[in-house]
DNA sequence: AATGCGGGGGT
DNA sequence: ACCCCAGCATT
């Protein structure tokens, strides 16, 4: 297929030097891989080198703690991705006596890895023949052919795995599938790809059609929802703050947080000081109260805005175990709390 | 099939 | 304000 070849030919020509191209290793190529989804290249690498250190090989990782694995990852989102990082980590250990599976279908089994994963780890370190989809691709195919099956849908995933897997070059899967993802990256990118200099210009559908700017089609998203969150910082006479760890199904699981008392629409003062008097952890005690933030610090998650107010609550003694305010920056904490541990300065 | 899950960067 | 990113798990 002309196609195939175009696109594995420019890859050895244009490909960029980056680490996990230097390696077969299932481990860090499992590794670039679940850090690289829904991350680019450039805010992961970072994330890559430090994970390697700190766990050279998957048994380090599989003996490490949760809460480690969980520091490592802050910043970087998604964190369902380093639990279940750490769990696929000891089941290879434990299971499978380090040995990582080798085949799409075992691959499959790991925590955190789907269709793509599976697919990438497979080819690059087994040459299976089986091809990625990942949103570079999407692009690609969807322009190159003039496909508008929206991307989101079952019936278009299906689409895309099947054309996906006609194109894929039998012979050298490991290299084919890095290549059209490149390509989708640095050629066929989302915005204003340069079409003069590209080398499937004679044959794009997309291109001979005017479509490059509407392919691929993908189904809106639902509305971004506003959430109105206060943190309680406790300052103790005796140099402690409470942090808590976040259980349950929402945000940020298993990572760690101030009290929080999240409100209906954004708190008045002197409102939200009555409030407090009945909330669990200031029932019984005297406390003062001040505003770090006047305006509320807004963080942008994909799907949600949360207007942010930090609450600074002097307490004589603390209602439950503190911590030390020179351990607050050992805890992994999401962005917006650890942001403003660096600029409060507890002391 | 629909929903939830982060954070950074670009336009 | 909206889109995108080497997606996956859950319901």
């Amino acid at each position: 297929m002309q196609f195939t070849k175009t696109i594995t030919s420019w890859y050895s020509v244009n490909k960029r030097s980056l680490p996990w191209r230097d390696t077969k290793n299932p481990y860090n190529i499992w590794l670039s891989e679940i850090i690289l989804q829904q991350t680019q290249v450039k805010q992961g690498l970072p994330y890559y080198y430090a994970f390697l250190k700190a766990f050279p090989s998957v048994f380090h990782l599989a003996e490490a703690q949760e809460s480690d694995v969980l520091k490592l990852w802050q910043g970087l989102g998604y964190y369902s991705r380093a639990r279940n990082l750490h769990a696929a980590a000891k089941y290879v250990v434990n299971d499978l006596n380090g040995t990582f599976p080798s085949n799409y279908k075992d691959l499959l089994k790991l925590k955190g890895v789907g269709d793509y994963t599976a697919s990438a780890i497979a080819s690059i370190c087994f040459n299976e023949n089986t091809a990625v989809v990942d949103g570079n691709v999407y692009r690609v195919l969807a322009r190159y052919f003039g496909v508008n099956i929206p991307i989101n849908t079952t019936k278009g995933v299906k689409y895309f795995k099947t054309l996906a897997q006609t194109l894929i070059d039998a012979k050298n899967p490991a290299d084919y599938n890095q290549a059209i993802m490149e390509f989708g990256a640095i050629q066929c990118k989302p915005q204003s790809p340069n079409c003069n200099i590209c080398p499937l210009n004679t044959s794009c559908e997309a291109l001979a059609k005017n479509m490059v700017k509407t392919l691929p089609v993908k189904l809106k998203a639902n509305k971004v929802k506003k959430r109105y969150f206060n943190f309680l910082v406790f300052i103790s006479e005796d140099g402690k703050t409470i942090l808590e760890k976040r259980t349950g199904k929402g945000i940020w699981q298993n990572l760690y947080q101030f009290p929080l008392v999240e409100t209906k629409q954004d708190a008045d003062f002197d409102v939200f000081s009555e409030q407090l008097k009945t909330e669990t952890l200031l029932k019984k005690q005297s406390f003062q109260l001040s505003l770090y933030n006047k305006d509320s610090i807004v963080h942008k998650l994909s799907h949600q805005h949360l207007y942010t107010k930090f609450w600074i609550v002097n307490v004589n003694k603390l209602p439950v175990k503190g911590v030390v305010f020179k351990d607050v920056k050992a805890y992994a904490v999401p962005v917006l709390i650890g942001n403003f541990i660096e600029a409060f300065q507890f002391k």
